[in-house]
Formats: structure tokens, C-alpha cells, sequence
DNA sequence: ACAAGGATACCT
DNA sequence: GGTATCCTTGTC
């Protein structure tokens, strides 16, 4: 029997294009993490790009270094950092090895915030460097959801304004209107 | 308004 | 080995 929740795990082809191509085609999909035999699940409402080593909001601008590895790695790959010593941030890396540029899962429906969501959903630095499949029990899932272009909105991404003005300022942050 | 909290990058 | 800084949150 077909689990009507269910849908198509995103391929590694999905994350293999432009971060900012990428970016906005996530929301509406879902985060699945599952453990055993349980999964939850939530959809993912808001996101942020950073793109490469120009973008002084993305820590690969600072350079190849130990924690930047993954960014700098082929896309469909979860970067995972902490940051503020206490909340670790969930990242899609996107497009080709090489160059570095990934996706931050900001918010899903029901949890804003992502320190928050990480918290709720189990995910720590052991996810760092680990594909985006269902073997590490942490994927994207499309459920077929269709999201009308027009609700998609953007604005400046939120804390970085140590980028400086024109970075800080690019609208790389993608929400959904009615879930923030 | 602000402290908590630990890793990271970049000095000396 | 020292220090400033950080893709935040909860409580003040």
C-alpha cells in the first residue's frame, strides 16, 4: 500500500545547478528525517543562498579551510556547522564540486527559525558531508506540492551584517508569504 | 536589551 | 596560546 505522504526523493541532479536556482525550487518540498522506523517531516518554508567565494556572507569566502571542505564539495550534500557555540545550522550544498555555494533551511512550516528546526529534528555535525539520500536518514522529499511563483518572496538574508553593505544587502533569502 | 556558548579564523 | 567574531535563541 502506497503511503499517500510519501513522494520522490530529490535526485542529486536537483541540487546541481546554480544556488540561487536551486534555492527558491525548495520550498514546497519536504525535510524527512527518519530514524528507524519513524520519520517526521515538515515542509520547508524559508531559505537562504550563499554563493561562492565573491558572496562575504558565505563562509567560503574565507577560503578552503577543515570546516568549508563540504561547501567546496559536489552538490546534494548536507553541510551542517554551529554556530553562537549552540545552534547548528542545516545547509543543502548545491552545484559542482569545486564550487562552493549551498542552500540554509531557515524555517519549515510550524518551525521558524533554524536553530530551531535542527533542534526538533534530531540533526547535528554528524550529517556534515553526508549525501542528501535515504541511507542517511536525512533527505528532501518533492510531495507533488505546487507553489504559486507569486508567494514566493524574497529579502536581504538575516544576520549578515558583518558582509557589508552590498552583500548583505542581495535579496538571497526565499520565503513562503503566508508561513512566516 | 542581552547573555549564553563553543568552534573557527587569524593574529602574535 | 590569545582573541574577536559568529548564517541564533530564550529570557531578561
Amino acid at each position: 500500500m502506497m503511503n499517500l505522504q510519501s513522494g520522490t526523493i530529490l535526485a542529486p541532479e536537483f541540487y546541481k545547478k546554480p544556488v540561487l536556482a536551486v534555492a527558491p525550487e525548495l520550498l514546497g518540498k519536504f525535510l524527512v528525517r527518519q530514524t528507524g522506523q519513524t520519520a517526521i517531516s515538515a515542509m520547508i518554508t524559508e531559505v537562504e543562498a550563499y554563493d561562492g567565494p565573491e558572496d562575504l556572507a558565505c563562509h567560503a569566502s574565507k577560503g578552503r579551510t577543515a570546516r568549508t571542505e563540504t561547501m567546496f564539495g559536489e552538490g546534494g550534500h548536507w553541510y551542517v556547522y554551529l554556530v553562537y557555540g549552540m545552534h547548528e545550522m542545516l545547509n543543502i550544498v548545491t552545484g559542482e564540486a569545486g564550487y562552493p555555494a549551498a542552500v540554509l533551511i531557515r524555517g519549515l512550516e510550524g518551525i521558524n527559525g533554524p536553530g530551531r528546526l535542527t533542534k526538533r529534528f534530531g540533526i547535528g555535525r554528524e550529517f556534515n558531508g553526508l549525501p542528501a539520500a535515504i541511507d542517511a536518514g536525512l533527505y528532501i522529499e518533492d510531495r507533488g506540492m505546487t507553489i504559486d511563483p507569486a508567494r514566493i518572496k524574497t529579502s536581504p538574508r538575516i544576520g549578515v551584517d558583518y558582509a557589508g553593505p552590498i552583500w548583505s544587502g542581495k535579496p538571497y533569502r526565499f520565503y513562503l508569504e503566508d508561513s512566516v
